[in-house]
DNA sequence: CTTTACTCCGTACTTTGGTACGGAGTTATA
DNA sequence: TATAACTCCGTACCAAAGTACGGAGTAAAG
């Protein structure tokens, strides 16, 4: 497993090619979310992978999962016939996670465009309504003058 | 504006009915996310409408949006005329945050499945392969063997 | 009328995900 | 070879969103 050193990256290389801070990889050591890198008299070298990785935890973040979503995710870097039971619970609960979660931001999303059509666009001639009133009563409150409720 | 006594409710069953703590009602005061209650006698003393406020920030909360994205959807509380232009904005900002939510996690979701698809069920049959590079590679890495590679 | 439960307040502590500091050593550039 | 730029380390600090503490007052039930 020799590494080419021509790819070997200083921490400060990685943190901007990663688009980081490089207290940030340095916290993401510690946290064990990076493997410990070798070093060429005491300062830390790291591959492409360990940028890949980065890349990786920070689009997990993106979707709103949690540092700890993310270890848990790279717990199952490698999937073999040994470990696939694992990994298929992990995924499984991930997928189920993710759908729960576009689930409910469609539903909040449905509440908002009612919301806005109703009482919320130039165009509505509502007189006044209550966003919360509106959210609470399933958006009967929004009685507009063209005599539509729903 | 005459409240109803009877509805009136001490911060303790406000907590309960909400489902949250009285510490955490007390600190929703404090930033200005439920407004000063009355009291009586030392005492504060709740309506109806506060515990509907509180139930609308955990619901916003829910869908990953901050206190501080609750504030802002609550101060549009009324809208009329006068407060439509403001009103259009926020929602119209909101709708665009939460589809391109709603976007990415469809995106994940397809990159989870097929990886489950591809690696992680046991039906699956490849050798091994990592999570890591198959996102690196667009999956283009699981190739298992049943030939199909996508 | 006492005892238990609830409420008051300010302050301090917790977790998550980082940022910043500061003195010392190292490496690269002029 | 000097000087800048980078890295080391531990520690301290930050914001968000609460949670806990503790002594004192109040209310309600037996």
């Amino acid at each position: 497993m020799e590494q080419n050193l021509q790819e070997l990256m200083t921490i400060g290389v990685l943190a901007k090619e990663a688009g980081v801070g490089v207290e940030t990889i340095r916290f993401y050591q510690r946290k064990g979310l990076l493997k410990v890198p070798d070093r060429t008299s005491g300062f830390r070298k790291y591959t492409p992978s360990d940028l890949r990785q980065i890349r990786f935890i920070k689009r997990i973040q993106e979707l709103g999962f949690t540092l700890k979503d993310a270890e848990s995710l790279l717990e199952i870097t490698f999937c073999s016939p040994k470990t696939r039971p694992l990994l298929e619970k992990v995924c499984n609960e991930k997928i189920e996670e993710i759908e729960k979660k576009i689930a409910d931001l469609n539903g909040m999303l449905g509440e908002l465009r009612q919301f806005h059509q109703s009482c919320g666009c130039e165009s509505s001639n509502t007189i006044q309504c209550s966003l919360l009133e509106c959210f609470e009563n399933e958006w009967e409150c929004c009685e507009n003058s063209n005599g539509r409720k729903k």
